[in-house]
RNA sequence: GCGUCCAUAGCUCAGCUGGAUAGAGCAUCGGCCUUCUAAGCCGAGGGUCAGAGGUUCGAAUCCUCUUGGACGUACCA
């Protein structure tokens, strides 16, 4: 659809020009104010020109510019125009926007560009903790990065996925010394618990025991200061217990189709940062505290001071994610680096940004903080101390079963194969759909009881669309002969919702390029339900394998073609398995 | 207090750079399985786009104020 919206935006540009030089006015930039639209009902046309802007060049209504528009445009277009009052509206020459689509999306380069070519973008996200499993949250942070990072690809950027663990502080020490105290030298293998679960255990249980006795909190600051000082027993359990973590979460990403090309840690990178504010103070960026702390003045941007190293010289999160900032500069020179990161740490990037700046890194400017909303529940936010914390496995596996569940009721459990791991394809569409419809900053809810359903606007919904368009694809394949021979022609396909169909995959690789400019996936999500909703609506109406007439049976398979490309290369972008059975 | 963000149907969410009668799903009610998968399709009801001003030919969209809410304003991350 792009290129006729281009030609017509031409056509549109010469005959305003044209119908100004009839008038004697003079006005050659006309074109710049050009605006296409889509008219709100079909039977409008497909493309509408609003002549409001016009009115005061011409000193005339917009409807009589929109007739002197079309008079200018003269006969020989590629399509039929209309005036509908203060617009001119153009209907398409459809065959050849279908040969076109046709052509165009028969594989899975269609809605990829090289809108970003050359540029290298860094994305940071997930980053957890390693004392404790992921929860809901982190699978939004996981599914807006992954899927942001696959979009910008798609659009020709070199991306590079980062994750930073969180693995040094006293709430790691939190869950060693509640090990050390209750553990009797439980292991993932001895319990059959997944490590990241089983050390979670061991935070909620050092929570329990500190509420008991008070010297729990200091005997967790006092091994975190062994830790730093590189206290043999201290650091190996810091290593066993990390890697019962990692590994958990890392089973975790791996359920969820998660993937990173490179993890920084923070114990790696804490140093280095200090070193940087170090320097930072030499170099007068930063300045030494009354109080022996070393800060950084931000009055200039209308705030107020900001900790950079503390004042024993151990460091904070703002002196670790310096550090980690450089080195990933070194690592992979970035055009541009985005932080997929929860609203509430705004004032943090603000504050981290200028420090960069101040301390003379130019690519400071290329930072960015996608900022996304929290996941709440009904009753509220998610509190770990309430125990309304919604687990990321315990959620996987719920929906999972349901699925599985769901298979069998349908009497399909033959047909997918394998009940269990469709049923977690199904899963896994359900969620990451629910997580990127809703735009990243926003705040959204989540209704166990509501939102598990896979009818109606859901991952399962495209799933069940594109499962169906394979199985009648595969259908057309056995009987394939009988159609040797027979080529399609387009202008058989005349329908309302055919047309409909078409001018959806047409429009899909808009729908990319927006979601890439604006970081958003929920424009390639939202386009894909619109799609497989217009699918459906073919499908219901139009008969394809049971038609008589073998053109138009052959034609519409290269329509029902055309749309399984689109949402299998959309599913790709917002990390929804592909099904061709459910 | 100050700062940032949000407010669209009973509920969960869309609504592209301002444009024609504001859209989906869920829930409610009513139709459709002898025909390509009923996780489906079709229809009905449901809205003062929080409120008030302003800009504009034209505002859910831009500006100002008011109200309500979230988050932040740590030597936590």
């Amino acid at each position: 659809m792009d290129k006729q919206k281009k030609q017509w935006l031409k056509l549109m540009g010469a005959a305003l020009k044209k119908a100004a030089e009839d008038k004697g006015l003079d006005q050659s930039e006309f074109t710049d104010r050009i605006i296409v639209e889509h008219p709100p009902r079909p039977e409008m046309g497909d493309l509408a020109f609003p002549m409001f802007p016009f009115a005061k060049d011409f000193r005339t209504a917009p409807p009589t510019i929109a007739a002197a528009v079309i008079e200018a445009l003269g006969e020989d277009i590629p399509g039929t125009v209309k005036t509908a009052g203060p617009y001119v509206n153009v209907f398409l020459d459809r065959s050849a926007l279908i040969a076109d689509l046709i052509a165009d999306s028969s594989d899975e380069t269609y809605g990829t560009s090289d809108l970003l070519a050359g540029q290298k973008i860094m994305v940071e996200f997930s980053c957890p903790n390693t004392n404790k499993p992921l929860h809901l949250g982190h699978l939004r942070n996981d599914a807006i990065g992954e899927s942001i990072s696959r979009i910008l690809m798609a659009s020709g950027a070199e991306v590079q996925k980062v994750n930073l663990i969180n693995n040094r502080g006293v709430h790691i020490c939190k869950s060693m010394l509640a090990y050390q105290k209750f553990g009797e030298g439980v292991t993932p293998e001895s319990s059959g618990r997944k490590g990241d679960h089983l050390v979670g255990d061991f935070y909620v249980k050092f929570n329990q025991w500190s509420k008991e006795d008070e010297t729990a909190e200091a005997q967790a600051q006092d091994m975190l200061r062994k830790w730093e000082e590189g206290d043999k027993g201290v650091v190996a359990l810091w290593e066993l217990m990390n890697k019962w973590t990692i590994d958990g979460i890392s089973e975790t990403y791996k359920n969820t189709n998660i993937s990173f090309d490179r993890y920084y840690y923070e114990s790696d990178t804490y140093l280095s940062g200090r070193d940087e504010v170090v320097k930072g103070l030499e170099a007068g960026v930063f300045y030494k505290d009354e109080d022996g702390s070393i800060r950084l003045d931000l009055s200039d941007i209308g705030m107020d001071t900001k900790v950079m190293l503390r004042s024993d010289g151990t460091s904070v999160y703002m002196t670790q994610d310096l550090g980690t900032a450089i080195a990933r500069h070194g690592d992979f020179p970035f055009d541009r680096l985005i932080y997929v990161v929860g609203a509430e740490q705004e004032y943090h990037f603000q504050v981290l940004f200028h420090a960069l700046k101040k301390l003379g890194y130019s690519w400071a400017d290329m930072l960015f903080h996608l900022s996304y909303g929290m996941v709440n529940l009904p009753e509220g936010k998610m509190k770990s101390r309430e125990g309304t914390v919604v687990d990321a496995d315990d959620l996987l596996k719920t929906l999972s079963d349901m699925a599985s569940e769901e298979i069998r009721n349908k009497d399909r459990a033959e047909a997918v194969g394998d009940v269990e791991e469709t049923g977690q394809k199904i899963a896994l569409a359900a969620l990451h759909y629910f997580l990127l419809q809703v735009s990243p900053y926003k705040d959204m809810i989540f209704n166990p009881k509501e939102s598990l359903s896979f009818n109606g606007n859901t991952g399962p919904y495209l799933q069940y669309m594109s499962a169906r368009i394979s199985s009648m694809l595969e259908k057309f394949e056995e009987k394939k002969e009988d159609y040797a021979g027979i080529s399609p022609d387009y202008s058989v396909l005349s329908s309302d919702a055919e047309w409909e169909l078409v001018k959806n995959l047409s429009s899909y690789p808009s729908a990319v390029r927006t979601a890439a400019a604006d970081l958003n996936p929920s424009a390639v999500a939202c386009h894909l339900y619109d799609t497989a909703k217009s699918f459906s609506r073919f499908y219901h109406d139009c008969p394809i394998l049971g038609s008589d007439d073998k053109v138009l049976t052959v034609s519409r398979i290269n329509l029902a073609r055309a749309a399984l490309q689109v949402l299998k290369n959309g599913f790709e972008l917002v990390n929804i398995p592909f099904l061709s059975k459910m």
